[in-house]
DNA sequence: CTGAAAGCGCTTACAG
DNA sequence: CTGAAAGCGCTTACAG
């Protein structure tokens, strides 16, 4: 049997509300009788019981972070930097991933209600409906990373299309002519934003845009293997790839590589994220780099902000704006240099 | 305001109690008033307040995950497999990383006490004191990938001797006979085990065991560069390099290449767990796939058997064998081609 | 099949 | 500074 804030009552002599007084930071009780019934409370192991604790005072002390998936190294950071700020917080975090369709996003958010003191949500398929109709109003939210529209929400996004603005308009300024891009996930948000950041820097430059440029794919490495098939059939072929993020580079890579094209002598590829691992693979990734722990952080500190004020404040849409990171596999020697092995 | 089950019971006319059975699975309740109840709570978005009912039934549905560490893919291919399994049978997923120490796995211990029905724990630190002297003993709790001494537990444990053992072997039946290891972290139980396996097959194929070969590390990218600059000294130099993870052999790989050393031709690399990208950097890596992602699913499913016997249960102790996956990376011809370029 | 009531273990005004 | 008591929102024997 656990003990209960009875047992350490009886054991002190005093009445509940004292035990629960002293074990509370900001309880007023005498410092003596506050150090013996700490004393008590240790020797015999009692821990307040969560759940009755959150019935009484209408606070979890939890956060629920919801994703699409947790597939490579984008998710884990997000969970990374959110974990980080929870727990410098003092607070719980209840991970909940694989929502891949409107009615999966649902369920989790039904299971979630009463369970924590608000969400981050990152998913492509919420929308202002299903967040109100599933949602109680006074549950504050972050949507990361996904735009809904009416009904304003704090929100912290990517700014998608500069970023691949960037890294294409890199591209473009050394000479490439013939860019085409592997993209993310149909219906996507960020890869829809990704491939109009990409055209507008192609506009610009001048440069040939086309649909036969533009492959499809779904932010994983197997799509980025199975793009470079279809690219390496164009005619005339690309002289680079952008990727729509760092694991399709990979895979785009790795399918180059064994097909025999040195990349990125024969075809620069660039990618977008910055995951970890980008600066490890060779040739190193040029990529644009979000800080992914740091918007998980960011998210938590906006929720638990928002949280405080009882989800009363005035929304707040914060766009991110990503840098470019220069490194070898666009070729254009300014990142370390390539190995040309 | 949230609507209760009070507001349920007036407006159906029926009492609480009713409520309460018509919505639980097992409740007896007339079909007719369980639709008609099922109904008004749907049309007033009636849901359970999680607190209130894991208070009288001593059920918080939730279990904990307890991590060192959240870098790189091993930890969240763990989570992943977790959260399958988790959400399969309805429970949902508690996460807590950065526990790097004795002290913070203490503190994390005991603040899942209540809140969970049980926890996974993957942590170098934790041994059968801290483990009884922070959780109640009727707490149902899965050991994975660390060993505990005294009271037996449910465990999963990788088989890292044998795991070494063959990826070495294989170098060694390739002709290798200089073979160095850039280890895990220290004291770590798996980089301990692997270093035993490493050596095991180097003593029985006759190859040089010595001190110098043995380079530190701590499952880092950064740590598998470092250690390629104090290889790349020794004299004479190793033809191939056993790193106690695949994140310390994509560094290594990194470091080499950057030296302008070829992998595998001039330096074979081998790795351990194989997380997903390894597959997809180049040279691929061989290295020794343990299933990450069911080991968390594994996890879960043997403690949420465990739940459902009230821990009363004989504890087991599972080892997962290891396999070999030959690829690019070790030079042996047997996997990819690898490329020349 | 249904209801009244006790109880889960806390917190927090309200008195003193 | 401390205690008695109400209340948080459920579930579940116990009666009927």
């Amino acid at each position: 049997m656990r003990s209960t804030i009875r047992d350490v009552a009886k054991k002190a002599g005093v009445s509940v509300a004292t035990v629960s007084r002293a074990l509370s930071k900001n309880g007023i009780v005498a410092e003596s009788t506050r150090e013996r019934i700490k004393q008590i409370a240790k020797e015999i192991r009692y821990t307040p019981n969560a759940s009755a604790r959150s019935l009484s005072t209408k606070r979890t002390d939890t956060i629920a972070v919801l994703l699409p998936d947790l597939f490579g190294e984008f998710f884990s950071e997000v969970i990374r930097g959110a974990d980080q700020a929870a727990q410098q917080y003092q607070y719980h975090l209840l991970v909940s991933s694989s929502h891949n369709n409107r009615e999966d996003i649902e369920l989790a958010l039904h299971a979630m209600r009463g369970r924590v003191d608000g969400i981050i949500i990152m998913s492509p398929h919420i929308d202002a409906h299903t967040l109100e109709s599933n949602l109680p109003k006074s549950l504050p939210v972050v949507l990361l990373n996904c735009s809904v529209d009416g009904e304003p929400c704090d929100s912290i996004n990517i700014d998608n299309f500069q970023g691949a603005y960037q890294v294409v308009h890199h591209l473009l300024t050394h000479g490439h002519k013939r860019i085409a891009i592997i993209k993310g996930t149909a219906k996507n948000l960020d890869a829809e934003q990704r491939l109009l950041g990409y055209r507008h820097a192609l506009k610009e430059g001048d440069a040939e845009i086309s649909a036969g440029l533009e492959i499809e794919g779904d932010f994983t490495e197997l799509a980025g293997q199975a793009a470079v098939k279809k690219i390496l059939h164009l005619k005339p072929m690309p002289t680079a790839i952008f990727a729509s993020n760092d694991s399709t580079a990979i895979g785009a890579i790795s399918a180059l590589r064994s097909f025999g094209v040195h990349v990125p002598r024969e075809m620069a590829v660039v990618g977008f994220d910055d995951i970890p691992v980008a600066q490890y693979v060779r040739p190193s990734l040029t990529t644009v780099r979000i800080g992914i722990s740091e918007l998980g952080r960011a998210a938590v500190q906006t929720l638990l902000d928002s949280i405080k004020q009882k989800n009363m404040h005035a929304k707040r849409q914060v766009v991110v704006a990503p840098t470019l990171v220069v490194r070898e596999s666009c070729g254009c020697g300014l990142g370390e240099k390539p190995v040309d092995d």
